[in-house]
DNA sequence: TCTGGGGTCCTAGGACCC
DNA sequence: TCTGGGGTCCTAGGACCC
């Protein structure tokens, strides 16, 4: 059996857990520079707020009290994430942690005559209780039908945040009813040409296609999402986290920037905060692209897109190294005269630290670098972020509009909570 | 006026090898 | 007139996830 816990409507549960007077009413968290919607409570969903959907467009609600609204607090969610994580950890022999706001359980260790469907409650009872966030936790027999399972929990309230499902016919009446479109793996293409196409509405229709036309259809990805629908395991549980293959800093600017200095600030600040989570996860690299763009909602102009891909002949975690390189790729980027909303560092050809090829000729102090490096890691770690930085970057951090922010409820000593009695 | 920020995997086709 | 039979690697694009 496997386990899927999920928060329900995640950052908005955080957020409640500090302002439990919004406990019932519209709440929503908007994304950086407060543009859209990205968490939404289910009274929000039912005042008909979309997922992603602009803040100008329910800007009436917000001002007239009808919607409580946040700007996204990562700082806050990430840490009540681990602390639920933490939890789920004592109910289980392994967990892999699939998002901020997801984990998977493999309950295989535990014993057959487990009752699930009381662990599951009570597992969900605990999150509840020990964080003040709720969590639907369904299982089944692949990871699939657990995340099925899990939003069962959603949707009934009876189930207590806890829900097994693994008797054929049970499953059969599960799929029968459930939308083909909230399947894991069936996204918003495929569904729109299911349902459009061929007629097919539930679950249960994918279900009874045959491995040939899911395989013409959907390949190989469909061919293990149809498999897990028929409760064989398919989907590798991955209970030790993996080392990312890209790492991406991208941000839409505040304001849109024509001046190169400025931007040049800015997309050095990205290219150390890339290469800080490189050498996080003990990696070099072996390119690094760039990009820059102006707005793509500008009426009129056509959007400007421009990246240069930057390669290294010895793979690299050095911020001096990488950040010419991006520098170099920015200069030939920039155009005069152009307004640029939108910019982002790269970094791809990743390899473990300890694989890296040694060039014969190589130019560079790797081991001065090295050091250097994790002096300004530690000092970064312990005093904040951007304390110190190549010349050339922004120390100023991030600047976004953020009207809405909340305190760093857990994660700061000056944001800390006062009770009053 | 105002529109987020990350990731993964698979497939087909072209270039190249013997 | 007639034109083989394997491979690999890379890239772009398309699908998906949160």
């Amino acid at each position: 059996m496997y386990a899927l816990a999920d928060c329900n409507n995640f950052f908005v549960s955080c957020e409640r857990v500090f302002r439990p007077d919004l406990e019932g009413r519209p709440v929503v968290v908007l994304s950086n520079n407060d543009g859209c919607a990205i968490a939404r409570s289910n009274e929000a969903k039912r005042l008909g707020i979309k997922m992603g959907q602009p803040m100008f467009e329910f800007r009436h609600l917000i001002e007239s009290g009808a919607v409580t609204v946040f700007s996204s607090n990562f700082s806050l969610y990430g840490d009540m994430s681990g602390r639920v994580q933490q939890i789920l950890s004592g109910f289980s022999p392994a967990i892999e942690v699939y998002s901020i706001d997801e984990s998977f359980m493999d309950l295989t260790g535990m014993s057959p005559d487990t009752d699930f469907d009381l662990w599951a409650k009570t597992v969900s009872r605990e999150c509840r209780r020990r964080t003040g966030i709720p969590v639907s936790v369904g299982v089944s027999p692949t990871k699939t039908l657990a995340k099925i399972a899990s939003k069962l929990c959603k949707q009934y309230p009876a189930t207590k945040g806890g829900c097994w499902m693994y008797r054929p016919q049970d499953v059969e009446k599960v799929l029968r009813k459930f939308p083909i479109k909230d399947i894991w793996g069936i996204g918003r293409r495929y569904a729109k040409r299911f349902m459009g196409y061929f007629g097919m509405t539930t679950a249960w229709d994918l279900y009874s296609k045959n491995e040939a036309w899911i395989s013409s259809e959907m390949g190989l990805p469909g061919i293990r999402t149809w498999k897990e629908l028929h409760g064989e395991p398919c989907i590798e549980f991955e209970d030790t986290a993996q080392a990312r293959k890209q790492i991406m800093i991208s941000r839409t600017f505040a304001k849109e920037i024509s001046d190169p200095e400025e931007l040049s600030a800015q997309v050095s600040m990205f290219c150390s905060m890339a290469v800080e989570k490189l050498r996080k996860q003990g990696s070099c690299c072996g390119s690094a692209t760039t990009f820059i763009m102006t707005n793509r909602f500008h009426e009129g102009a056509e959007t400007q897109y421009g990246s240069r891909l930057a390669q290294f002949t010895t793979a690299t975690d050095s911020t001096f190294e990488i950040n010419s390189a991006v520098l170099k790729s920015l200069k030939e980027l920039f155009r005069n005269g152009y307004r640029y909303k939108r910019a982002g560092v790269i970094l791809g050809d990743i390899i473990p630290a300890d694989k890296v090829q040694m060039e014969f000729f190589d130019t560079v102090d790797r081991e001065r670098h090295s050091r250097l490096m994790s002096v300004m890691d530690s000092i970064n770690r312990r005093n904040g972020r951007n304390t110190i930085g190549v010349a050339s970057q922004s120390l100023d951090g991030i600047k976004m509009n953020r009207e809405h922010l909340s305190p760093c409820y857990t994660t700061d000593w000056n944001d800390i909570l006062t009770v009053k009695c």
